[in-house]
Formats: C-alpha cells, structure tokens, sequence
DNA sequence: TAAATATCGGAGAGCGCTCTCCACGTGCTA
DNA sequence: TAGCACGTGGAGAGCGCTCTCCGATATTTA
C-alpha cells in the first residue's frame, strides 16, 4: 500500500516550464516572461500561459530558478547567542519573553507576500559564526536579519566586511555600517521618567537589562537624563537580565537600599511582573503605595495584575520594516545604509 | 567606495567544482566523489582534492546540487494555528511559552550537523495550509515537522495525502498515520497524582489546558484514572489556555468552588505559575497547605518562587528524535510509520 | 511606397552539479 | 600467456530555469 503509493508519488513527474509552454502553445522563453512578468508579452498569450498554468498545475522549481538567478528567495533569521549549547540559560530566557515571536511574525508579514523563506539560524560559538558568514557568502541565503543578544557581538562586522546583506533589529552595540531598525529606547525612558514625576513619586529607581546591551544602556540613561531634567540628580538602578525572576530579585535589593521608593521604571515588561510580584510581597499597593512603569507593551503587560503601565515598542512593526529594507538591500547592494527609529509610545494601565 | 566594493564582490566568481577538479589535476566528477564520499576514490587523489578544495575555498553550490539530486537540503518547521492574523493572542500566547525554543534547539542540534536548514512556517488559515501543502508537494522542502496547536487540525491529513515526509511534535488528534514522538502525558499525570496522594492530599483539582488538545486531554485522563485507582472517585477540573493569566484565573475558580483544597495538579507550568500567585493571593502556604505539582520542567519551574515541583518533559530530546526520524523517513520514503513516546519523570523542588 | 523604428516571440546557451555509462588498468585464474 | 573480473577515473548528458541575442512582424516616418 504505502509502497504502491509511494512509488505512484516518485513516478509522477511534476510540470516543467516546458510542459506549460507545450500546452499554451508558445515557446519556452516566452512563458518564463509571463510568469516573470517581464517585458510586454501580446495579452493574448499572456493570457493563454496562466491558463496553462493552471491547467498543469506548475509552479517554478525554486532550485533551477535560484541557479541562474543567483538569488535563494531565502533571508536568514540570525539569532546571535553569546554562547548558545542546547540548554545555555540565556537562550532559554529569550526565547522564552514574547520578544522572539513578535519578530517572527513580523517579519513573515512581509516575506509570506514576497514569496521569500526565512531560514532559522543559531549561532553561539566563534566557530558557528565565521560559519555562518562563510555559507552566506557562499549564497546560502540572499540577506540576514539579525538579532543579537550579547552585548558585544562581533557578528555584525563579520557581515559587513562580508560584504553580506544584512538588517539589524536593535542597533548594533559598536558603530558598524549596516542598515538597523531600532526604537528610540531613551525618549521611551524618558516618557516614564516624565509619568512619574508628573505622578509626584518622590523616590523612584530603575530595574535595568544587561549592561552594555544597548537597548538596555539607552533605556538607563534616557531615564536618567529625564528625572535629572526634572531635578532628580542620581537615581538607583538595579541591574535585571530581562528575566521575571531577576525582576522579582532586583525589586528585593531596590527595596532594601530605598525602603522609601514611590516609584519604579522597569527595562521590561517580563522583569516588571517579577517586581510587582517583589512588590506585592513586602506589602506595598499598587499604584498607591509605589508606581510602576514597564518597557515593551508585549502580552505579559495585560496579563499581568493589575495591568500594566508601559511603553510601547512596535515589534512587529519593526520587524516588518528590517524585513522590508533587507528586500530592497538586495533588490540594489548600493542601496546607502540607513536606519529607521521608531517611537515609542506611552501605554496608560493600571501601574501608574 | 561602497560602489567599489560592491563591484568587487559581484565580481569575484565563486570557486565550482570544475576549479577545484582543475587545481587538484583530477576530473570534475573525481572531485564530486570525493566530496560526497561515493565510492572508492585512489586515497592519494582523494587528498589532493581536499587540499584543492581547501586551497580554493570551495563550498558546494545548494542551488545545483539541489537541482539534480531532487532534494533542497531544507526541513521546514510548520506552526500550524487555529488562525494566524499577525495579532493573534493565541500565537502570542504560544511563542511566550518555553516550547518553541526548546523545540526549535532540539531540532537545531541535529539538523545543524546534517547541514540542513530549518525554515519556518506559520499557517493559519485554510488557504494557507493548501499553499503549503502544495508548496511541499512541490519540493520546497524535503520534509516537515509539524507543530500543531488547534484541537482539530486538518493539516496532518492533508500532509499525508500529499505523501509529504512529516513527523508531530506531540500526537495527531484524529488518527492519521504519520510519524510522531510525544511524551506519555498519562503516565506524567498519573505521577503526579501519585505524589499528591503519596503526601496525604485530600482534596485535590486540577487546572487542564484547552479541551480536545490531545496533550491537555491525555494529561487529564491520566490524572483522574490515577486518582479514581487511589480511591478518590472525582476530581474537579477548570480549564485554562497554558498562560500564566488563564492558570491565575483558573485557580481562582477552583478555591471558590473548593476552600479546602490541598493539592493541584496544572496542566503546564506556566499556568503553575499563575495559580502560585492566586494561591499566596488567598493567604495559603506553599506547600503547607496546598500542593503544587505542574508539568513540563520548563525554565518557568526553576525560576518560580518556590522552585516548582513538576514533571520532566525531555522537549529537546523528542525535537531531536523528531529530526532523525523525519531525515531517516525523507533518505527511505517507504519507511513504515512508527513513533516514539518518551517517558516523563517527577522533578520534586519545593511545591509538593 | 520604402525605409526606419519599435515591439515581441523563439532559439539556445549555460548556471553548477550529480551520476550513468564506458574505458582503462591491475591482479587474479586457467 | 591469454582471459576475466573488478576497481577506478573520465566524458558527457541533463536537472529546470533565465536571459541574451536575433529574427520576424507591426507601426511609424520620410
């Protein structure tokens, strides 16, 4: 049964473009320019080609075309780990905050419709990185996003002077030539610096990323600038990993140092769970008692209880746009590198 | 300068095997041999052409290999949702859990080796499962690996028909005859229960994920046979979606209806999370007076506070069985249909 | 009306690779 | 020494497609 199928499948040969063309009655050449849509071709035949199409049930074989073309119709989805074996904890945790679908799915918006693949990529080691960069070169994928965890991350050099397409999401933590798309992180501090001052907290303290991360690093220091604006000369930060748990930690020692505080901005929403849990704990009413300011506006934001207040980074958005300038890179490799920033917005929840 | 360059790198004429044959003084198909390691090749010529291969930075062109051996190199990891606007709350939902990237790594660990890509694939409507299915049937990939999260999915059906080469990550709803590797979700339950009782627990509920997911389905059916064996004849269930908001709420319901609750078995861990905080919420003590056993030993289990007590769920070992077994199934498609259950162990930490 | 021009379809090369066939040793047996 | 099998390397076809030429036909201009 499953042999006599299987060989029904292998023996079924499936429509070429020569096939289509036999049956539309032109040559070759001229329904490859249909389906291509290139140059003018009479309405007629145009017309008698989808036909054909149809009747046969073709569709290009992405292999023949990628051969002459020179082009894959795949973008690789790069996702540099500082050192990623199957179970490194900081893989767990990025994979685990909703930031990793979003970017999916924003980015698939754009390529479903391109017709374009996208090739999953992870890369921990040196060695899997000059890899990486060895295959793309070699045409293993016709351009990269990339999303980089470390704080420094030689990976984006590597691809420049590869001379390999490529789109950062986040800017890249060392000034490297390459296109990125990133939120305008400090004006978003700024915005909960600007909330809870104007909510008259008098004690406030920041929970941070990772440093060096420069997400991370503009989001600590737009906040600080703000609250300095707003003559609030030194504010405590405690540093955080983005992870609930060290959220729920950092909140523990903020406490301790300013048992005082009124007021707290979180560099993400999964960590401010953890704080409004630390929070919670020690007895505290949200938003009476202290007020807190979340970053990301992602699921756990309204999940959370109460909901929280936050800043929203347009993910999706963002993704759809690296998705969309990485086309058009390798559409024209002259293109000039430029970047686009997003803002960020104030969400108004329950927190603050 | 970026002209320059760029002019540079589109013309620097990549090394083919006809270069490396030519350096290493053998013939083009001496050279293809060598690297594919077919036959017997005179050991002294078998080193000259890695040394030319070496020598000229020789790396195999996909695209032609492809075109001539019938298979692109590539498995596709298809998320097959109820529906898949870009918003969806449940593919959020999904991406935010641990699972995906612990599949995505078990399958990374094997494919990377076998120098295959993994191209992903989310389908959510009708119309884009057909386009998938035809796309495959069409060699855009050589296999699949399927994770399917509605409770009736028609796509393992239509993969079949297709005589598409696929393996589940979790079993089929309807029976269909396709490779899998799932977990005894049962047997987890019934251990579960075991300790429960095992720690004089009296009245016990569970929280259950989404009805008719076989997963959830199996996990609830082993839990109350397990219970029924030790004497107790029913145990109340409230459903929850396997978010920590939904297992929040879930927990909730179960104390209204049942005060004097003392033992909880829930479905995930991240819902074991939720049902945490509406626990300490309600004054109890964990696990003095309630029990906490959750499921899937995820990242979410070690980072709770306390560590949560749950069942091993070995995710990255059945991604990696899945990837072996689908690239056995794709090298020898008359392969019968067998799956493989892995079985699940108590990870006892501090809620039961 | 003839010539120049624009438009459009077809022939055919060739992208880089694998693999079948065949020719050529080499070492064995008769 | 002739005959044979076997091991090994090379020639060359061809995978399905795009795209450059070029020739044929329609359209415009002198």
């Amino acid at each position: 049964m499953t042999a006599a199928k299987s060989r029904v499948r292998s023996g079924e040969r499936l429509p070429t473009l020569e096939d289509v063309a036999r049956v539309a009655g032109v040559s070759r050449a001229t329904a490859s320019r249909v389906i291509n849509r290139v140059r003018n071709v009479d309405p007629q035949l145009h017309e008698m080609v989808w036909e054909a199409v149809g009747q046969t049930g073709y569709v290009p074989n992405r292999a023949a075309r990628s051969l002459v073309t020179r082009r894959t119709g795949t973008i690789a989805l790069v996702v540099s780990d500082s050192e990623a074996h199957d179970d490194d904890p900081f893989m767990g945790r990025f994979f685990a905050d909703p930031y990793f679908g979003r970017v999916v799915g924003g980015l698939m918006s754009v390529l479903r419709t391109a017709g374009i693949q996208l090739a999953l990529q992870i890369v921990g080691t040196e060695e899997q990185r000059t890899r990486l960069v060895g295959d793309l070169r070699h045409g293993q994928a016709d351009g990269v996003i990339v999303l980089s965890l470390p704080a420094r991350d030689p990976l984006p050099r590597m691809l420049t002077d590869a001379g390999v397409p490529a789109v950062m999401i986040g800017r890249p933590a060392d000034p490297v030539p390459m296109n990125y798309v990133d939120l305008a992180n400090d004006r978003g501090a700024a915005m909960a610096a600007d909330l809870l001052v104007s909510l008259d907290s008098r004690v406030v303290g920041m929970i941070s990323g990772p440093a060096e991360v420069p997400a991370s690093n503009d989001r600590v220091s737009g906040f600080r600038s703000a609250m300095a604006r707003h003559g609030h000369g030194w504010v405590p930060v405690v540093e955080g990993n983005f992870t609930q748990a060290s959220g729920e930690a950092a909140m523990g020692t903020l406490l301790r140092a300013h048992p005082d505080l009124d007021g707290v901005f979180v560099a993400n929403d999964l960590m401010a769970l953890g704080a409004l849990v630390a929070l919670r704990e020690s007895g505290r009413q949200i938003p009476e008692d202290v007020a807190v300011v979340g970053f990301d506006d992602s699921s756990a934001a309204t999940s959370a209880s109460p909901p929280l207040t936050t800043i929203r980074h347009p993910l999706e958005d963002m993704a759809a746009e690296a998705a969309r300038l990485l086309l058009a890179r390798v559409e024209d490799p002259e293109m000039r590198v430029s970047s686009v920033i997003y803002e960020p917005a104030l969400v108004r929840r329950r927190t603050a």
